[in-house]
Formats: C-alpha cells, structure tokens, sequence
DNA sequence: GGCGAAGCGGAAAACGTCTTCCGTTCCAGT
DNA sequence: ACTGGAACGGAAGACGTTTTCCGCTTCGCC
C-alpha cells in the first residue's frame, strides 16, 4: 500500500521508454481513429507508430481504455462548444451553432463522431450526453421554444438524432456537404404560426442511444 | 442447343429437389435478409431451411445473384409507388407520399433498405435508381418546383439522401419513429416566401451513390 | 559497469467466417 | 428395380483478425 509515493492508486510510474511509447500510441491512435473510425486494427496502429503490436495491447489490453484515454479532452471541446452555444442571444442561433460547430468536429474526426455515439464504451458516451451536454441543450431547446423560434415539439433526443446522421453527410467532392443539410433542418426546426405538430413524440434518452448504436454497427 | 425445350438459353431444368430446395432458399434468404441485412451468414440461412450450407452455395455462389432474385420484385414495387406517386394532383403531396411510402417499405425489410442503397451489386442499384426512379423523382420535383410548394434548390439526390438516413430511424418502442423526422423533413422541404437558399448545391448522383454505400457499410 | 526487472517485437496460437470438397443420398429415365 | 449422375450435408480447409507469449533488449538503480 505504501510502495508508491504517486498520486492516490497504485499506478507505478512507467518507465521512460514505456512512457515515450504510450505517448507515441496516443498521437497514433488519434490520426487512425479519426481516418478509419474506432475498429481500426491495433496492427495499423503499431505499424504506423514503427512499434510492435504486443506494445499496443500491453498499454491498452482494452481499447475502451485507449478510447477513454483519448477522447476525453476532445470531448470536453463538444461541451465547451454547447456552452458557448448557450450564451447566445438569440437560443435559436444558440442551437444552430451549437449543431454546425459540433458537426464541423465530427466529421472531420470520425472517431470522435463514434464516440459521440457510444460505439465504444457506452459508460463514456453516457456521461457525456446525458449528465453534461443534456441539461445545456435541454435548457437551451427550452429557451428557444418559450422565445418562440423552435417548434414546440422537439426535443433534446431529436436534436441528438439529427446530429448523428448529418454528420455522415459528406463526401470527397463536398466534404461539408453537411451544411446543406443542417440548413435544411434548420428551416424545419423553426416554429412558424400555424404548424402542424410533428408526429409522435420525441423518443426516449435511453431508447436514442441505442438506435445510435444501431445506425453506427449494423 | 436443341437439348432443352426451356427459354431462350441452356438452361437446364433443375431437377425436382433441387427446384424445391432452391425455392427454400429463397424464402428462408428473404426473413433472414429482412431481419439482419444483405450481410447475413449463409449458415444461419441454411440452419433456418433445414438444408446444408453447400446447398445454399451451390445454387448461389455469388451473393450478388442470390440478391437479385430476391429483390428484383421488390424494388418494381417502389417504382410503382413512384409510379402512382407521380399521378397525384399535388406534386409536393406526390413527393411526401414517396417518401413515406418508400420508408415504410425499407423499414420493414433491412435488406431492401441495403440493396436500394446499393450496398451489394452496385449493377442492379444503378439499374433502377438511375434509369427507372430518377427520371420519375426529377419531373414530379420539377412540377412541385414550379407549382412554387417545394423548395427550388432542392434535386432528387438530396431526396434520395434524406431517404436514406431516415430508414435507419427506427427503434423496437417506436417502429414509426421515421414519420416523425419525415414530417421534419418536408417542413424544411416546404417552399416558403423569403427563404434563404441552402448552401451548396446538390450532389452529383455519382457521388451520392458513393456515399449512401459509406453510410451503408464502414 | 553490472544486475534485475520492465518493456519490446513479432512469430505463432486462437478465433470467427467464408468456401470448398467429397462420400452419401436421392431423383429420373430405362 | 436398376443405374448414372445431379444434389445433398456438413466436416475440413482457407482466410483474415485479434490476442498471447516468450526470448531478447533496454532502462534505471546500485
């Protein structure tokens, strides 16, 4: 209990070439996840990083962990933007930031995008969505509805959905075709006097991850 | 060349079991297909018929061939629903009931949903997205453009996009889930007064082949 | 510099699918 | 009924990944 003098757990220190490698998996890592998504092969990775494959699964045995490890600060960006996002006059301008900046991240790091989704270690992406991006949206979602510019009947869920599937909206000639979109959803996002409600109702937070885990698998 | 009485090529005639279990396979191929996608096993299609895997390989050796059999029905019925879609008074109605129409049946069956969005044998996609929706979808969006109810900037691609990511928008609580983003959908569609035009322009058909294969496999 | 242990590389085992192959079974024509 | 060959089943082989394992290297403390 008393061996290490690190901070609180039992973590030894790693030694520096072990250290140097870890760091060198990380800065790997991020540019294969963002090129060829969370499944890429841990062989990719290790040639890439001029190492071996058993280097990789002995820092990371769980890729959860490196997922974690990660994307945890490049989520906080995602929050930061939804915060920002809340400061707006206008909430609906607020949400519409909110979706274009969110998506600008998404798509250019498709790791991030799955992520997001909760392909990979769905306690991450709950903590995330649910306990730090959900109240800012719902809060904001709600101003913009008492201001009367965002129909009545969206939801957090909704918006979360939306986000999802534009961000797979791009393509080599048009890698931002996604804005055509948003723009598009943006229009019908609007209230306008005399709408018809949408059908349904908003769909569950539960039941919305796990159709985001189905639309990212199959 | 004279040896078969049967039509047009040499084609010979199957012999009884071989006809039934061939059948078998087909039906079987079409709950599995509809249940987990054009990818499925040929194992859990052999388990299900109750024959053996070779059979399944014997009488279709390429997937692709196994697809089109099954499938090449099913897609003359989306025609059709275009077909009659075209012929309602109200272009932009016309429009929403394709797209409702369409969804219903993709969302039903996965593996339609893959093979409209050419997921295998690019050829038969092509085939009828090309030659035989396309020109249907571009003159009722032509109509509804200058009866001025749908928005002049929109093109068939973006239709068939939009379509696309919205038959993966179901979930075991709400089957139906779709109609309500559907519904967004033809919202944003709605040519209004003062609109802003979207940004961009519309995808080349090529390209959104490309993509709608992306969104299907990664 | 020497020593013990942590760390490394990558060959090989384990695994999960997809595909083939061949001994046996069953049809159809005589 | 008999026979030739088409068709069957499913075990075995091929293949592409993922994961482990162990002989050798490197580090860092003495």
């Amino acid at each position: 209990m008393d061996t290490e003098s690190g901070s609180g757990c039992a973590e030894r220190p790693l030694r520096r070439d072990a250290a140097r490698n870890r760091e060198l998996i990380l800065a790997t890592a991020a540019a294969v996840f963002a090129e060829h998504g969370l499944e890429a092969g841990y062989e990719e990775i290790a040639r890439r990083a001029g190492i071996g494959v058993g280097t990789v699964y002995r820092r990371f045995p769980e890729r959860a962990e490196l997922v974690r490890a990660l994307f945890e600060s490049r989520i906080e960006e995602v929050v930061a933007i939804a915060e920002r996002a809340a400061e707006q006059e206008d909430a609906f301008t607020g949400i519409a930031c909110f979706l274009e900046q969110t998506l600008a991240h998404q798509v250019a790091d498709r790791g991030l995008q799955e992520v997001m989704v909760g392909a990979i270690s769905q306690d991450v992406h709950r903590m995330i969505g649910r306990e730090r991006l959900g109240p800012i949206l719902e809060s904001l979602i709600e101003r913009a509805q008492s201001d009367g510019t965002l129909r009545a009947d969206v939801g957090a869920t909704d918006l979360g959905l939306q986000l999802m599937v534009m961000s797979s909206m791009s393509i080599p000639a048009q890698p931002d075709l996604w804005r055509r979109y948003l723009a598009l959803l943006l229009d019908g996002l609007r209230a306008r006097p005399g709408q018809e409600p949408l059908p349904l109702v908003a769909p569950e937070t539960e039941a919305t991850y796990v159709l985001m885990c189905n639309l990212q698998r199959r």
